[in-house]
DNA sequence: TTTTATTTCGCAACCGTTCCCGAAACCGTT
DNA sequence: AACGGTTTCGGGAACGGTTGCGAAATAAAA
C-alpha cells in the first residue's frame, strides 16, 4: 500500500537518512559493507525515490506541456507522437492540453503549465488568438517554449514550421501545370501565419505564371471538414467556375472533396483539387487527394528536441532557431490530368 | 524570474508562514485586517501555490496516467479528447503514454506511472500482452485503473467498453439481410478480448440464421490498414468468394476496401463490406463504409469519470462496473445493396 | 606514541506547504 | 482583581529526498 521511503529503510537498517541517500546513490563515502545492505534492502522493498520530493528540491518536474487545439486532429495526433517518442527516450513526459482554437482556454492552460512548475512548453497556437501575452509573460520570465505549426514570431524563441510558402507556391504551380487557369483558394483563419504563408505562396505563383489575381476567388474557412465544404460551395455560387483549388489544409480540402462531387462536378477534370498536409486519409478518397505533405512526426521530435535542449541549457537560449521543415508535393489522382 | 512563495509574503509583512498560510486560505483564526493585508500583496507579488510541495504533502499530484497502443490512431486520440475533457474539468492532467502494442514497453509505461505518483491508471492494453501482473501488482496496492476498449477482465476493476459482440452481431446480420450468404471476417489478434467477443458475435450471427460457419472464412490481421489489406488478399485467394466481409476495425476494413477495388471486384455487389469503430475518415472511401459507430469520445469521458471517482473515494472500490456502451450501426454504400 | 590524514557516518538545513499545538493578548464575568 | 474564554498568531514537525559540514573512528605517518 504505501511506498516505501528512504526512512524506512534506514530505520531498520539503524543508520541515517543521509548515508542511505548516498549509499544508494552509490557515494565514495559510505563503506562498502553499509552500502551493500542498503542496496539489497532497498531492491527487497522494491523502493524507489519519491519523483514529487526530488522536483520540490531540483525545482524541476520533468514533464513539458504541449498545448494543440485538438488531439483529434490527425495532424496533431501525429506531431504529439512525434514529440512522445523523443520526450520518453529523454525521460520527460508529456502534459497534454486542448485550446479548443479558443483563446481564453489557451491563456488557461498556458497558467496551469507554468502554475504547476512544467520544464517547458511545446505550443501550436489557437487560431483566434491575437494577443500573446500569456506568452510573452513566461519567456520573459526565461520559461522555455518552442512553437511548432502555429508559431508566433513575435517571440523570440525556437520555432518549427515547415516552408509554407513554398508548398503552397509549388501546389499552385502544379496546378497551373496541369492547365489550370482560374485557381481558387480556400484560406485559413487570417490571423495565423500559416494560412498568410499558404495564401502568399498561392498568389505569388498566380503572378509569376502571368495569371490574373482575383482575391473574389479566395475564400476563408476554417481549418475543419465542414467548414471547407460550406467555403467550397460559396466558391461555387460566385459562378467564377473555378478549374482548380488549392485547399489551405487537407481537412478543408476533404470538405470540397465532397462539396465538388456533390455539386456534380469532376475531378480532376472540371476542378483540380490540393491540400496541405497530407493526412493518412487523404489518400484513401475517389479520387485521392493531391497534397502537400509536411513532416509532422518530424516536426513533433524537432520540436521536443529543440525544447528539451533549451531545458537543460537555459543559458544558450540566446541562438534561437528557426527551423523550416521542407515539405514535398504528393501528386495524386485529384489533381493529375491524364 | 524566481517564483513568490509564501515565505517570502511572511518576511515582507513580519508574520510567520503559518499565518501566511492560513490567510491565504482564508482560515477563520486569522485577524481581517492581516487577511487583508496578506491577499493583497500575494496578489501583487502574483502568488500562486507550489503544487509539487501540495502533491509531496497531500499524497496526490493530480495527474493521470494514460496508456494507448498509438496516440496518432484516430480511435484512440478521439478516447483521449474526451478524457482530457473531464479530466480539465475535473482538475485533473492527463499525462499520455504509448506502448506501442508491445508488451515489454507497457511495462515500463505502467512503472513510470505508478512510480511517479499519478493519481490513477487508464488504460488500453497492448496487442501482444498475455500477462497482466503489471496490472494486478499495481491493482493489489489499491492503485486506482480503469480499462477502456481493450479491457483486462482478470482484474476487479472498472471496465469501459462497448458492447463488441452485438455490435459483430448486428453487423453480420445486416449482411446477411443484404443477401450475402458466404462472409467472411477479418478478425483481431485473438488474445484480446475485443477481438474474441467480435468473432463470437460474427459466428452466433451465421448459427442463428442458419449460415454455415467456415473458419476458413475467418483470416485474422492486426488493428492497421496495411494488415487489413494483406489479410484481404488472402482471404480472396483462398478461392472461397466471400460475397461479404466483416471487418473488425476500421482500420482493417480500410485496408479491406482498397484490396476488393484492386482485386477489381464491385462493392458492395461482389463483396459488402462493415468496419467496425466508424472513424471520421470511413464516411469519406468510395463506397461510403459501413460500420459498427462506437461513442469514443463518450467512452472516454466515461472512463475518466470512473477513474476520478475511484481516485476520490477509494473505499467504494468495492463495487466495481463493467460498462458496456451501446453501439450502432451505420449503413453506407460499401454494404447497402440497392 | 602522538600527530595527521582518511574513511565513514550523522546532524541539520532546505525545497514549499499544511496543520497540530501552545502562547500571548484581549475580552467579558464574577 | 482574578479567572475562564476567545481571538490571533508563531513554533515546529511533517511530506521525502539531497547535501554541506562536523565528528567519530580508524589508518597511516612522524
Amino acid at each position: 500500500m504505501k511506498n516505501t521511503t528512504i526512512k524506512d529503510i534506514a530505520q531498520q537498517l539503524n543508520l541515517s537518512k543521509s548515508t542511505v541517500s548516498r549509499a544508494l546513490r552509490d557515494s565514495a563515502e559510505i563503506g562498502t559493507e553499509t552500502k551493500k545492505k542498503v542496496i539489497e534492502l532497498a531492491q527487497q522493498l522494491d523502493y524507489n525515490p519519491n519523483p514529487v520530493a526530488l522536483s520540490l528540491l531540483r525545482k524541476q518536474t520533468n514533464d513539458i506541456g504541449v498545448i494543440v487545439p485538438e488531439i483529434a486532429n490527425p495532424f496533431f495526433s501525429i506531431v504529439i507522437a512525434g514529440i512522445e517518442d523523443v520526450a520518453f527516450a529523454e525521460g520527460y513526459h508529456v502534459v497534454i492540453h486542448q485550446s479548443h482554437d479558443d483563446y481564453q482556454r489557451e491563456v488557461l492552460c498556458v497558467k496551469h503549465i507554468y502554475n504547476r512548475r512544467k520544464d517547458g512548453l511545446l505550443v501550436a497556437v489557437a487560431a483566434n488568438t491575437h494577443d500573446y501575452s500569456h506568452f510573452k509573460n513566461l519567456h520573459e520570465r526565461g520559461f522555455p517554449i518552442v512553437f511548432f505549426d502555429r508559431i508566433c514570431e513575435e517571440i523570440q524563441t525556437h520555432q518549427v514550421s515547415v516552408d509554407d510558402f513554398e508548398g503552397a507556391y509549388k501546389a499552385t504551380e502544379h496546378l497551373i501545370n496541369q492547365g489550370c487557369t482560374n485557381i481558387g483558394h480556400l484560406s485559413g483563419p487570417a490571423h495565423l501565419l500559416i494560412s498568410r504563408r499558404r495564401l502568399h505562396g498561392y498568389r505569388a505563383a498566380l503572378l509569376d505564371y502571368g495569371l490574373p489575381i482575383d482575391d473574389a476567388l479566395v475564400v476563408p474557412a476554417d481549418y475543419n471538414v465542414n467548414s471547407g465544404l460550406e467555403a467550397t460551395k460559396r466558391l461555387l455560387a460566385t459562378g467564377l467556375k473555378p478549374d482548380g483549388i488549392f485547399a489551405c489544409s487537407d481537412n478543408i480540402a476533404i470538405g470540397c472533396h465532397a462539396a465538388i462531387r456533390e455539386a456534380g462536378l469532376s475531378m480532376p477534370q472540371d476542378i483540380a483539387l490540393v491540400g496541405f498536409s497530407d493526412l493518412p486519409m487523404s489518400a484513401l478518397l475517389t479520387p485521392p487527394l493531391s497534397s502537400v505533405a509536411q513532416p509532422s512526426f518530424e516536426m513533433g521530435r524537432l520540436a521536443a528536441e529543440l525544447l528539451i535542449n533549451l531545458i537543460k541549457n537555459r543559458k544558450e537560449t540566446a541562438t534561437t532557431v528557426t527551423n523550416v521543415l521542407k515539405t514535398s508535393l504528393i501528386v495524386r489522382g485529384s489533381s493529375l490530368r491524364a
